[in-house]
DNA sequence: AACGACGTCAACCGCCAGTAG
DNA sequence: ACTACTGGCGGTTGACGTCGT
């Protein structure tokens, strides 16, 4: 899914992040977090625009995002919620831990929509066909089965009705209310679920500890390199793996040391 | 094997709201 | 009140992968 790298009008990268990059982001913002998007790609020394910058991070390689495939439960809850609110990604994205509105946005336009048309459409010609055996056979309209699986996967209005029918069937349709009951009724193992890599503990900061200054008696440069030469993406899932629970905790460093970090990078003249 | 059509998703773009001066 | 700047959002693009012919 890689795009060809290039340059603006203003020497700025544009395209795909190269691990390089990713790498030094990841450290930068780890270290002094992101206090000015606009200022850190030149204290980090990247070549990007702070918007790419903030967009790669927020989507990409920031702690606790979640990625694989969507599950069915995030899936009806986007449904139903896109049904609700409309195209108001970030909104729905907050629903969903570890899911980015970028995400969430693509994988409606790619799958979601076509199997909410779907499902609408044969809605209709259930209705339709319904109608008919009911004016052909005259029988009371109350003991019409209407709740009949239409599809394997439900439309949103009988997810509003089947899936968590305990906490909706005392809902209104306006109410969503119920939508924090039914997060906080997931523990972090659901959501963490997809995470296939148990990581070491002295791996954790490891990629931060490539400033030398900051590497514990515990870490060997060695160990250090170790994590540069290891496949990225693999040290990414490390990473934010590791993160979940300290990473937004942790108080940054608010002064300007970033010398010392680029001096590390040699990005600074 | 070659080709085109289609699907996926990372990344870009433009706009807007909030805020500081 | 006005301007400039910034972060955030949603729409869109386009490179790459997959599938069918």
């Amino acid at each position: 899914m890689a795009r060809t790298p290039s340059c603006d009008k203003s020497g700025m990268r544009k395209g795909t992040w190269t691990a390089e990059e990713d790498r030094k982001l990841i450290a930068y913002v780890s270290r002094y977090g992101c206090w000015n998007w606009r200022q850190l790609p030149k204290f980090a020394g990247l070549s990007r625009c702070g918007k790419s910058c903030r967009l790669r991070w927020m989507n990409y390689l920031r702690p606790n995002l979640k990625r694989g495939n969507f599950t069915q439960q995030e899936e009806e809850l986007i449904i139903r919620m896109h049904k609700k609110l409309g195209n108001r990604w970030s909104t729905i994205a907050a629903q969903l831990p570890g899911r980015t509105d970028n995400e969430v946005k693509n994988h409606w336009h790619t799958s979601l929509k076509k199997r909410v048309q779907h499902n609408t459409i044969t809605n209709i010609e259930e209705t339709k066909s319904r109608d008919i055996a009911i004016s052909q056979v005259a029988i009371p309209a109350s003991s019409q089965d209407t709740n009949g699986p239409l599809s394997p996967i439900l439309s949103s209005s009988e997810f509003s009705s089947t899936s968590y029918s305990d906490q909706s069937s005392t809902h209104d349709l306006d109410d969503f209310g119920f939508l924090d009951g039914f997060i906080e009724s997931m523990d972090q193992s659901f959501w963490l679920d997809d995470l296939s890599t148990i990581v070491q503990d002295n791996t954790s900061c490891a990629f931060q500890n490539q400033d030398t200054s900051l590497v514990s008696p515990s870490h060997s440069s060695n160990e250090s390199n170790l994590v540069l030469d290891n496949d990225f993406s693999s040290f990414l899932d490390s990473y934010q793996e590791s993160t979940v629970d300290s990473f937004w905790t942790q108080s940054f460093e608010t002064d300007m040391s970033h010398v010392l970090y680029n001096q590390q990078w040699g990005c600074l003249e």
